[in-house]
DNA sequence: GGATATGGGAATTTTG
DNA sequence: GCAAAATTCCCATATC
C-alpha cells in the first residue's frame, strides 16, 4: 500500500533511471534538470494507457490520492518547536517515526483549508497533494534513499542528496502537475515557508531538514493506518 | 573568485 | 471574489 511511490520509484523508475543519463544522443549536453525531465516524461510515455493507473492507484483499490486525505495539516502553532534531536529522549534518537508515534497523542488536526470537493491533480482526483506528504513518502521508500534520506542519529530530521536533489524535486513537479519543471531551489523555497506554520525546520547543516513533532506523527500514523 | 546552499521579499498561480 | 498554499522570480548572503 505504502509502496505505491516505491513501486513506481523503484520498479518503474527505478529500473529505467540508470543515474541519471537517458539515451541521449553521444554529445548531446544536458543538465541533471533536463535528464530528469526528460526520463520522467519518457517514463509517462511509456505508460499511458496501460500502466499510468499502477502509479497512483493502489492494487487493493484505495487510491494512491485517498492517503493523503488521512492527514489534516495540524494546527497552526507559532510557538511550535522543532523536534530537535538533542532534546528527543533517547527512544525518538533511532530514527523511528514509529516510536514517535507511539508515543505521543496525535495532535487536534484542524486544516485551515477544509475540501468540499476533490481537485483534479495529475494522478487524477483526490485531495490536493502537500510538498511534506509527498517527501516522507519518498524518505520512507528505500528505493529513494539515494535522493532523500532519513539522518539515523536524529529523529525526523532528513538529508537531501546534493547530486539527486534535483530528482526529488523534478517528481515533485511532475507530482503536482506543475508548467514549468521543478528545481531544488524552487522546493528549498516552499520547504522554507512551512517553518512558518511549524510543519518543517530547517537545520543548520546542508541541505537538512526536520520535521516537527506533530507533522511527523500524524504523517506516521497516516502510513502505517494505510499500510 | 566561483560554485553552491541558504534565506527571504514579493508577485503570481492554483485551489477550495 | 476571497483566502490559503504553492510556485516562481530575483537578489543577497554565507560557506566551502
Amino acid at each position: 500500500m505504502w509502496s505505491v511511490l516505491g513501486g513506481f520509484v523503484g520498479a518503474g523508475v527505478g529500473a529505467l533511471w540508470d543515474g541519471g543519463h537517458c539515451s541521449c544522443e553521444p554529445g548531446e549536453t544536458q543538465s541533471d534538470l533536463e535528464v530528469i525531465l526528460e526520463f520522467l516524461e519518457e517514463y509517462y510515455k511509456q505508460n499511458a494507457g496501460e500502466n499510468v493507473d499502477k502509479v497512483y492507484w493502489t492494487a487493493d483499490g484505495e487510491s494512491y490520492e485517498q492517503r493523503w486525505m488521512c492527514y489534516e495539516s495540524p494546527i497552526i502553532k507559532p510557538a511550535l518547536q522543532p523536534l530537535l534531536a538533542h532534546d528527543a529522549p533517547p527512544a525518538l534518537r533511532h530514527n523511528t517515526t514509529e516510536t514517535l508515534c507511539e508515543r505521543g497523542s496525535l495532535p487536534n488536526f484542524v486544516s485551515t483549508r477544509q475540501p468540499t470537493k476533490h481537485p483534479t491533480t495529475t494522478a487524477g482526483s483526490g485531495r490536493k497533494v502537500r510538498l511534506f506528504h509527498f517527501l516522507f513518502e519518498m524518505l520512507e521508500d528505500p528505493n529513494m534513499a539515494h535522493c532523500v534520506s532519513w539522518v539515523p542519529t536524529d529523529a525526523g530530521v532528513f538529508r537531501f542528496s546534493s547530486t539527486n536533489k534535483d530528482q526529488v524535486a523534478a517528481l515533485w513537479g511532475q507530482r503536482k502537475g506543475n508548467k514549468r519543471p521543478m528545481t531544488y531551489q524552487k522546493m528549498s523555497r516552499a520547504l522554507r515557508n512551512y517553518s512558518r506554520s511549524g510543519e518543517i525546520f530547517k537545520v543548520k547543516k546542508k541541505l537538512t531538514y526536520q520535521f516537527s513533532r506533530d507533522t511527523l506523527m500524524s504523517l506516521q500514523k497516516c502510513h502505517r493506518g494505510s499500510s
